[in-house]
Parts: structure tokens; sequence; C-alpha cells
DNA sequence: ATTAATGCAAATCGTTTGCAGCGGC
DNA sequence: GCCGCTGCAAACGATTTGCATTAAT
């Protein structure tokens, strides 16, 4: 087995939902399989994921979140619902623009949108 | 006197930077004005600031930011400095096309781009 | 036997809150 | 005297870390 029977599970979790969960989720969810996983091991493993460029991790105001997808993209996040949905900005357009305008180096664009999703 | 002193200085810290200022920074800032202020005092008013509209907080991956502009606007990050800079990235268009798109009813738009500065 | 990863608990960081006391009308 | 605001300290939620133990080769 190359990986620890944990860190598999934390990456399948977070590979098998679109809800862009919390650690806090994601243990939960961990705790079903392995009774006794801890919150330490659940950070852990979510950082090494993230620095492996397996998952990409985000920040949802001041709590962090995790995403499967690792290409760039962007959020919509409901008031209502809290819903948090992937759509596509063209951030390649925003990045040659940054640089024209400013001579910065973009190489992490994000963009949040957060307001009254099409459920309400 | 309308409002206490500590909050009239804390506001006036706000406004007198470009800094994008933590809340940690202010209250060391404004201990060389009012020595024994505490760090609840900073936390409440910043908040009944941001709330009044006074000024508007941020979020900087998982920390909170205070900013004097309350106009809608993006930030550029440098990676190397650290440094965080106003620029205006059109939202009005993308709030636009949200909608159009996704029948998504956007009120706040944050686009935070990371990358290396001209300074570098 | 070595090395990496674990569970657990304590620690840390940013932020909020309860409370007794103070300041301005 | 009232009400809002303060300083202080304790509490909080999210995350990280130290350490002794375990798992995999």
């Amino acid at each position: 087995m190359r990986f620890s029977k944990q860190r598999e599970l934390i990456q399948h979790i977070v590979q098998g939902t679109n809800s862009h969960p919390t650690a806090y989720w994601i243990f939960n969810k961990a705790k079903k399989k392995i009774s006794n996983i801890s919150m330490g091991t659940v950070y852990r493993n979510l950082n090494k994921l993230n620095n492996d460029g397996v998952i990409k991790i985000f920040y949802d105001n001041n709590i962090a979140r995790y995403d499967w997808n690792t290409v760039a993209h962007d959020h919509l996040k409901c008031n209502k619902c809290g819903k948090i949905t992937d759509i596509n900005m063209h951030t390649k357009e925003l990045q040659k623009k940054v640089w024209n305008q400013y001579k910065f180096e973009a190489d992490n664009i994000e963009i949040t949108i957060s307001g009254i999703c099409n459920n309400h």
C-alpha cells in the first residue's frame, strides 16, 4: 500500500463530492469508515494533498474548504442556502489584463461571487 | 462627543492607510495613542464600522483585513512582499454575465489575484 | 530497524463574549 | 440615573503541533 488508508480515505471523500466541504465535514464522513480517525490526521492529510496538487484549498470568508477540482475556476455562493457552485469567468483574460495594466504576474485568480441563487 | 474616542481613533487609523491592515496592526497603532486600549474594543469597533458601511472588511486567506475604500474594487496580492494593491476589474460586467449565464443575483464580487508584483 | 504516519491532547491563532465598572448626557 | 462603551479575562472555533505509539516495508 503506497499511502496510509487514512490518506486514501480523505482523498476519496474530497474527490467524491461537489459540496466544497470543510475539514469538519470531511472528518465526520471519515469517522464512518475509520471510527478513531483524528482531526490532526485529517488536517495533516488535507494540507499534504493540497501541497501535492491533488486537491485545492480555498477560503470561504475565514474558513477553509477543499475542492477536488484543481484547475482554475470560480465560485458562486448563495447567501440563502450556502450552496457553492463552480463557474468559469475566463480568468485567462483577466490574467492578461492584469499584466498589461499593472505589470503584475498573476499565478492565482480567485473570484467569489455571493448573492442569491436560482433556487430562491 | 458623538462617539467614543476609541471608535474615532480606530476609524481614523483605517481611513489613514492603504495597507489593508489586520486587526492586530490596528490594535498596535491604536496603543500608541491610547495605551490601555483592548483587543475587544478594537474588534467591536471594527465590526460596528463595517456594519455601518463606514469601512469594509475582507478576508485574505483566513484572516480579516479592513479597508477604508467601501466601493466595489478588487485586490492584487504579491506573494513576495505581501503588498495588497487596489485594482478595478469592472465587476459590473461580471455581475451581468453571472445573471445572464446562471440566473444568479450577485450582490458582492470579490476578486483576489495573487502573484508577483512589479517591484520583483 | 528504519521511516513515515497515526491518535491524542495540548497549544496556538484570530476573534468573540460576559461582566463589572466608567463616561457622557 | 441611565445607556453605551470600555478593559479585562475567559471562551471560542478552526487549525497546528509535540509526542509516544503504531504500521509498513
